[in-house]
Formats: structure tokens, C-alpha cells, sequence
DNA sequence: GCATGATCATGC
DNA sequence: GCATGATCATGC
């Protein structure tokens, strides 16, 4: 083996090395590398096809960085203590506009292991407290050294976010510790998360140490609205230089707590005086007026105040009104789907899937009579129950399947399914949007249905039978 | 009262 | 000029 022209036990010098790659294609940056990087023989064929999701990674790691390709659970770079990570990216609409394509996946556990863990002296940790990552375009039809790479930046976790990981991670841990492996969900959390690996089948599932019950098998990941958070904030520190990013939250300030600190001045108040108190102009005409009062409480109606934990989290922030009666009348929307987008999507990967496990903070205008005003009354915190993530799916491969036909027709509707439908969201119905069969089509999006929520929020919250 | 389709004002 | 987070309007 030739000597590597880079210090592996250095992060700085592996990363300039790496940064190399940054903007171009393996190929572009000449294969002389590989020969200097410390690789004696040439790269195999059947290397260069992208046969297999982490073949990016694996050319990386030797034809590029010249190292043994193992699967040992320490970090690829052991003795900088780095992790080398990939992650692909797409582009959509007129403006390109730039997501990353797949929550990422991290180190397996077993719960065994796990539940003899304490964070500080995790194999998580340890494995991934610095990260590597090369973020690249997405595309089936090229060979692995011509994929466009983006960016390359190392991401520390526990430096940026170590607060919110190692509740994450407590937050799983504290399961598998009460038994409860098997009730584990990806809602559970918000910027790490647990996801299943492998078929549901028997054979898959796993023991854990404190009930009989088996459970399926799950890695660590980067929820999708994390990593795609991580690659933004990385792309606009690039773009300006190192100003750190405006955090809602101080050290070890949990976000829950927060959350009801910002909005207890508030409580009890009229939609008016909430208004009047925050100096903003109050339109009845405006249909999210009540949405707009609660995303200013919390700081979120400016772009200069565009919050990191919002953007990390994707926590969803939606208000409700409710009625004299404890019922509510209007079903949650979600942002508009793009058609293009959701062809190519896989469910556990999906935009959709990554807006119902992100939590909800619902803000509760409730009316005590019909002549009275609405009033901010509650502020909850609330997950979709991963029993009926199922339901979800129903709806999202529906609407994937019938936009691949090209049937704009007949999406969803609320008498199809418990807990969501597909319904027109636009500024009116002349606005059409290019589909991926050329035509011209109506703007639609995801609903949550309201007899869903008054069913398993509402009436929970008001003691409602 | 519900299902469905249409649309409002705001911020970017 | 459009995306967003919703509410409004209509017909049964």
C-alpha cells in the first residue's frame, strides 16, 4: 500500500481532502487520486455500476479515500473518529428547488445492546458524533464516479444539536428499558430517529431484554426533515460564510417547555386582544388569521426569524377552532403535492410520511357561545399514533398510483379513509400545475380528516364521549 | 351537518 | 406571482 495523501487520524486533513469532490464528479477529479489515495489495483467494473443504494459510499471509500471497504462497527475514518456518509438529492419544479431524497440511515442496534447503554458511552455516539457527508444528485442512470456532487461538509452532531440527540435517543433508549421495543415509532422523537429495517416478517423481528414480545428490527437514522435541514443549513453557511443560525432554544431548554412559555402570555386571550398585544394588524377576512397569530407567538411569521428547531424538527404548528359544542369543523391541510415529487417517492421516504411523524403542536381557539369570540384556549402537543401510520399510507399509494395513471379524478375522498383524504388546495381553481403527463392539473393536497382529529385529540382534550 | 370544491390575505 | 394555512360556500 502506497501512503495516503491525506491524515487519516485528522479530521481537518481528511477533510480537505474530501472537499475535493465538492461541486464536481469523482471522475472529473482525476483518477490519479485513486492511485495516490493508496489503491494498488484497479477498480473493478462491477464497482463503477450503481447496482445498490451505499455504492457511492463503498467507491468512495476506496477507490477515492484508498481504504480497506469493511463493515466494522467502528467509523470508517477509526482513528479521527469520522463517519463517512452519503446522501442523494433531488430537484423539482421550475426553480429547482434542491431536498435531500431519503432520511439517513446510521448505525444498527440490537435492543439488547442498547439497553446496557448510557449515552456519553454509546456506540451511537461513538460512531457518529462526526459525520462526513457527501451530499449528491440523485440519478439511476449514471455511473457511480459521474454523480454530481454537491456539497461535502462535516456535520457534528452533538456540537450543533447535542441537546435535542440525546433526548432522542433517551427517548428510544427509555422504551426498549420499559419493555416497550415493539411500540417504538418514528414519531416519537424529533431530529433522531429509530427506523425499521427489513421486512416485517417473523423472521426479522427481534428479542428484547424486557418483555417477551418481539419487535421488528430498527437502526438510527436522521429523520428526512433533519437531514434535508442539516443540507440547507450547511449550503447557506457556504453561501455566507460561518454566522451562526438563530436558535429558539437555549442549552438544555427543552422545546416543549418553550414552546408553552412562549404562548402563556397569551392564554385565554381573543383572537383581538392577541393582536393587539403582539402589535399586528387583526383581518377577519384572512383565513389564516388564527394560524398567523400563533406562527407570530412563537416567532415564525418573519423569514429573519425562521427558526432552527422548527426547520429541524418539522414540527407541524396547526390551529384549530373549536365550537361551543367541543366539534370542530374544518379538516388540516397540508402544503400541495407535487406531483413529480410523489411519483418517484417511496412511503417511509415520502414528504407526506415525514409531515405525519413530525409532531404536531395544535393551538385550540375554542368559542363558548355562539355570540362570543374565539379564544386561544389550549396549546397541546400530539403524535399520530404509529398504529395508524397504516392508514396514511392507504391514502399517500392511492394518490401515487392514480397521479403515475394519470387520474386526476378520483383521488381519495374522506368516506374512503379514517383519517385522511385528498382535496383541492390552491388560491383558486384556475391556478393549474403541470403534471407529469404534460397536462394541466388542479392543485391537490393531503387532508387529515376532522373526525379523525375530533376523535383522537379533541375529545381526549374537552373529556368529550 | 357533512362532503366537496373554491377561495382569502399574507409573506416571501 | 405564488405557496401557504387555512376558512368559506354550496348542495344535499
Amino acid at each position: 500500500m502506497k501512503k495516503l495523501v491525506y491524515d487519516d487520524s485528522n479530521i481537518d486533513s481528511i477533510m480537505d481532502f474530501a472537499r475535493r469532490l465538492e461541486s464536481s464528479t469523482i471522475h472529473e477529479t482525476n483518477f490519479e487520486h485513486h492511485t495516490y489515495a493508496g489503491l494498488d489495483q484497479d477498480i473493478p467494473e462491477s464497482e463503477i455500476i450503481p447496482k445498490h443504494k451505499g455504492s457511492l459510499g463503498n467507491y468512495l471509500e476506496t477507490a477515492y479515500f484508498g481504504k480497506e471497504n469493511d463493515n466494522k462497527s467502528q467509523p470508517d475514518f477509526p482513528k479521527a473518529k469520522l463517519e463517512l456518509k452519503t446522501s442523494p438529492l433531488k430537484a423539482l419544479g421550475d426553480n429547482h428547488e434542491v431536498k435531500v431524497k431519503e432520511r439517513l440511515v446510521l448505525s444498527h442496534f440490537t435492543y439488547n445492546d442498547l439497553d446496557k447503554e448510557v449515552f456519553e458511552q454509546s456506540h451511537f455516539k461513538d460512531k457518529n458524533e462526526n459525520i462526513l457527508l457527501v451530499f449528491y444528485e440523485h440519478n439511476a442512470d449514471l455511473a457511480v464516479d459521474d454523480l454530481h456532487i454537491e456539497l461535502v461538509d462535516l456535520w457534528q452532531c452533538l456540537k450543533e444539536d447535542e441537546y435535542q440527540i440525546k433526548c432522542d435517543w433517551e427517548t428510544i433508549v427509555e422504551k426498549v428499558h420499559n419493555g416497550k421495543a415493539h411500540e417504538i415509532s418514528e414519531g416519537d422523537t424529533l431530529y433522531l430517529g429509530a427506523c425499521t429495517k427489513g421486512a416485517t416478517s417473523a423472521s426479522s423481528m427481534q428479542v428484547q431484554p424486557h418483555s417477551a414480545v418481539k419487535a421488528r428490527g430498527r437502526a438510527f437514522c436522521f429523520k428526512l426533515g433533519y437531514i434535508n435541514h442539516i443540507f440547507q443549513v450547511l449550503m447557506e453557511r457556504k453561501r455566507k460564510g460561518r454566522s451562526p443560525e438563530k436558535r429558539l432554544l437555549d442549552e438544555n431548554e427543552k422545546f416543549e417547555q418553550k414552546i408553552f412559555s412562549l404562548f402563556e402570555p397569551f392564554m385565554k386571550m381573543s383572537a383581538d386582544e392577541i393582536a393587539k398585544l403582539l402589535n399586528k394588524k387583526y383581518n377577519p377576512k384572512e383565513k389564516s388569521r388564527y394560524a398567523n397569530l400563533a406562527r407570530s407567538i412563537v416567532g415564525l411569521n418573519k423569514k429573519e426569524d425562521n427558526c432552527y428547531e422548527f426547520n429541524a424538527s418539522g414540527i407541524q404548528l396547526k390551529t384549530i377552532r373549536v365550537e361551543p359544542n367541543g366539534r370542530i369543523t374544518e379538516h388540516i391541510s397540508f402544503k400541495a403535492i407535487d406531483y413529480f415529487e410523489i411519483i418517484d417517492e417511496e412511503w417511509e421516504d415520502s414528504y407526506f410520511y415525514s409531515a405525519i411523524t413530525s409532531k404536531f403542536i395544535f393551538a385550540l381557539f375554542k368559542k363558548d357561545s355562539a355570540e362570543s369570540e374565539y379564544y386561544l384556549d389550549r396549546v397541546v402537543f400530539w403524535q399520530i399514533p404509529e398504529d395508524d401510520y397504516k392508514q396514511f399510507e392507504k391514502v399517500w399509494s392511492d394518490t401515487k398510483e392514480k397521479v403515475k395513471q394519470g387520474d386526476y379524478q378520483h383521488f381519495s375522498k374522506i368516506k374512503d379513509n379514517p383519517a385522511s383524504h385528498v382535496r383541492p388546495h390552491a388560491q383558486n381553481s384556475y391556478k393549474l400545475v403541470l403534471s407529469p403527463q404534460g397536462t394541466k392539473e388542479k392543485k391537490m393536497c393531503f387532508w387529515i380528516n376532522k373526525q379523525y382529529i375530533q376523535k383522537n385529540v379533541i375529545n381526549k382534550i374537552y373529556k368529550i364521549k
